[in-house]
DNA sequence: AAAAGCCCCTGGATGC
DNA sequence: TGCATCCAGGGGCTTT
């Protein structure tokens, strides 16, 4: 669920109601991905004076510190005036003068770190090696071509990856390789400068709708007002494999690509 | 350096 | 009904 759109999703629900929030209780539920960073309750007291986004984290800003947040492939965040009783994956509730954030994740591939500043070697670690923001004024045609062009890999893999840009993953590469015409299974080195810039605009407008659209619903997500997403009702290829394509009807396929599903269609995508 | 595999974990769908 | 197998929105770490 939870790529560039769903956590921009729960970002823009969530932020203007924590901000300047003093935190009042931490509870921390089974381990995730990485321990905290420090005793839980040394955060109360501390403000929350913001949110915001990097890739697919979650930056709460505190008046001393950050706490990096990250919703791994199950997670999500909800923020209530009152929580009831923690369930068996709810793993980190953050009571604030102003409601309670939880994280529920049942997987636990999510996380949530504290570091002192975004210097600090504990952020660093996390956020040093991303890419560029798709939806930021820095993601520039030429660095992007230039980004595929040193990869040999499969451009649905560079995608992937996050170190050329962020918060595409699995849903959106296919959708965003389909409105650019071009098959997940091309050399990121080979693309052209033109079919770059197809894929260039196709990723900023597939994530800029699926924002618009509340995210990707697939199974249990909800941004932090519990609001479901339904860009999944528009999605062109993603989870749509013998069902025919939109634009040409031939049926979608779908293969495996370091052991994630690409779907496409054979006609659109010719190469 | 980059690419390919493995692994963390739980739950839902499917097949026998 | 029970049990085994496969798959799922991510990504760090280890091995080639």
């Amino acid at each position: 669920m939870p790529e560039l759109p769903e956590v921009e999703v729960t970002r823009l629900s969530l932020a203007d109601r924590i901000a300047g929030a003093r935190i009042e209780g931490v509870r921390v539920g089974k381990p995730l991905r990485w321990p905290l960073g420090l005793p839980a309750q040394r955060l109360v007291g501390r403000t929350v004076r913001g949110v915001r986004r990097r890739g697919k984290y979650l930056l709460l800003d505190l008046d001393e510190g950050l706490l990096l947040l990250h919703l791994g492939m199950s997670g999500s965040l909800s923020f209530r005036a009152q929580a009831p009783g923690a369930g068996a994956h709810d793993h980190f509730d953050l009571v604030t003068s102003q409601g309670i954030l939880r994280l529920n994740d049942p997987r636990r591939f999510g996380a949530v770190v504290y570091a002192p500043g975004e210097d600090a070697p504990a952020a660093r670690k996390l956020l040093g090696r991303l890419g560029i923001e798709p939806l930021g004024e820095g993601f520039g045609l030429d660095e992007f071509h230039a980004g595929l062009r040193r990869r040999h890999a499969a451009v649905k893999q560079v995608l992937l990856a996050g170190d050329v840009v962020v918060g595409v993953g699995n849903i959106y590469a296919s959708e965003a390789l389909f409105l650019a015409g071009i098959r997940p299974t091309l050399r990121a080195s080979r693309i052209s400068r033109a079919r770059a810039q197809k894929l260039h605009t196709a990723v900023r407008q597939v994530l800029a709708r699926a924002v618009a659209a509340g995210g990707s619903t697939l199974r249990d997500f909800s941004n932090a007002r519990g609001e479901a997403g339904y860009f999944q009702l528009e999605a062109m290829v993603y989870d749509r494999a013998g069902q025919p394509c939109r634009v040409c009807g031939t049926p979608v396929k779908s293969i495996r690509q370091g052991q994630r599903s690409s779907y496409f269609c054979p006609t659109c995508q010719k190469s």
